[in-house]
DNA sequence: TCTGTTATTTGCGCCAGCGCAAAGAGGGAT
DNA sequence: ATCCCTCTTTGCGCTGGCGCAAATAACAGA
């Protein structure tokens, strides 16, 4: 599979970027494929390299001591991930990116985009907003997890998700579909398989969503805002 | 009160910045005094400022709609924060900074910084490491929280702002003390006042700390960190 | 030293949400 | 069609930690 470099612009840290540039980029990186479920890279491996999401889907995760997971991020197609290392000395990534679905994504050295970035303010100041992005998602996600009750934070993470990963199905109807298991939910909002599993059996009883094997379906968006809110107590 | 330039230098993101740069900052800045309890800005508040800490010490809170509140970081000395607005346009503080004592900050245009960035790419980087550090850090306190229980998430807590803010005390022994209430700990580790005390007072029993009103000395930093890692279990 | 204010502690009851276990359902492969 | 595997659901019991309320302690100011 070849990569044609005016693609690459879909990158939002590279949407500045000349076309003699994205050549450069795509002939510096290698093409990774990976199978659902395998890993482009591991918390705590050297971060030589960092990615761009070709084609797939995939995931961001911590893992605790004991083992438990958490989800840290959905990686779509043409997003960035794994670019620290760009940034910091020696550095490790701070987390594993397991592919959702059988993907593929250029990897590149982390050296070389630190480089160009000494003669593009454009492409640094692209990827600061990036960066300041994730700071101002996880803070507010760390507000929710210390202060909210689950039903309110699964609300926010489906509403979360919805706004990154979800695919309009029925280009009328405003019906949103999520490609995630019960599992990945629990990891993206702090809480069980269980809970999530409970939760979503009550909106669908109450007709806010459509709950599948590895799916569900957003039928009314407002009413999951409302529950995020926090409007019927 | 007059700012020397040259310490200007103990900001992280200045350390290579020339004398005639750190002359600029100081000139375009304006210093704001605030009394304990007071504010910096507003989460909410356009973020046409950031701000250098000189004297004193504040925390960056996050605040939920029903007022709740949880602390994201401590400032000390010569940080910097709020410094979001210097990447995004339009931005508006993602967080409140409240002084926990009488304190002192630069306050420059994020602009200035902005168009400083433009040519100088060490400047860029460093900021960017400062970034990167927020996010490594904020990932591994959600993490905490989605998945480590109630002691084990304050014994980090603890040891996290041991070393960020902690002042060593009797320079042969190990003794660090925090000047926090037990309120800034609940909220730093996302629990509440009354969980935060009956812990300490259990650690107090056990030797491991000194606990003090709006203060804790930590006697036995290794007891902490096994604690932290769940060797008692 | 006394008084008012604010921070902390502690007893007590309660319940949201966890987590096991077992049953059920969906999909893919043969 | 059938089997198998994985994902999901649901009943059930339990408990960690919340949160009120009241007592106590520490400090500040007069």
């Amino acid at each position: 599979m070849k990569i044609n470099p005016a693609d690459l612009r879909k990158v939002n840290v590279f949407r500045d970027s000349t076309d003699e540039d994205l050549k450069l980029f795509v002939e510096k990186g290698i093409l990774r494929s990976v199978e659902e479920g395998g890993f482009f890279f591991f918390q705590g491996d050297p971060a030589t390299y960092f990615y761009v999401l070709v084609t797939g889907r995939a995931k961001l995760l911590q893992t605790n001591p004991a083992g438990q997971q958490v989800n840290l991020r959905i990686i779509n197609e043409w997003q960035m991930f794994g670019a620290l290392g760009a940034v910091r000395e020696n550095a490790v990534y701070p987390a594993t990116a397991q592919a959702l679905e059988q993907s593929a994504a250029l990897a590149i050295e982390s050296n070389f985009l630190k480089e160009m970035m000494q003669t593009r303010p454009q492409l640094n100041l692209n990827l600061m907003q990036l960066m300041t992005g994730y700071i101002m998602e996880m803070q507010e996600r760390y507000r929710e997890l210390a202060t909210e009750r689950v039903e309110r934070r699964i609300a926010l993470t489906v509403l979360r998700l919805a706004a990154q990963i979800g695919k309009r199905i029925s280009s009328e109807e405003m019906l949103v579909e999520l490609p995630l298991s019960r599992q990945d939910m629990a990891e993206a909002s702090g809480t069980t398989i269980f809970t999530v599993s409970r939760v979503l059996a009550d909106w669908e009883r109450r007709g806010l969503v459509e709950a599948g094997r590895e799916r569900v379906v957003i039928r009314n968006p407002h009413g999951l805002v409302q529950i995020s809110e926090g409007v019927d107590e």
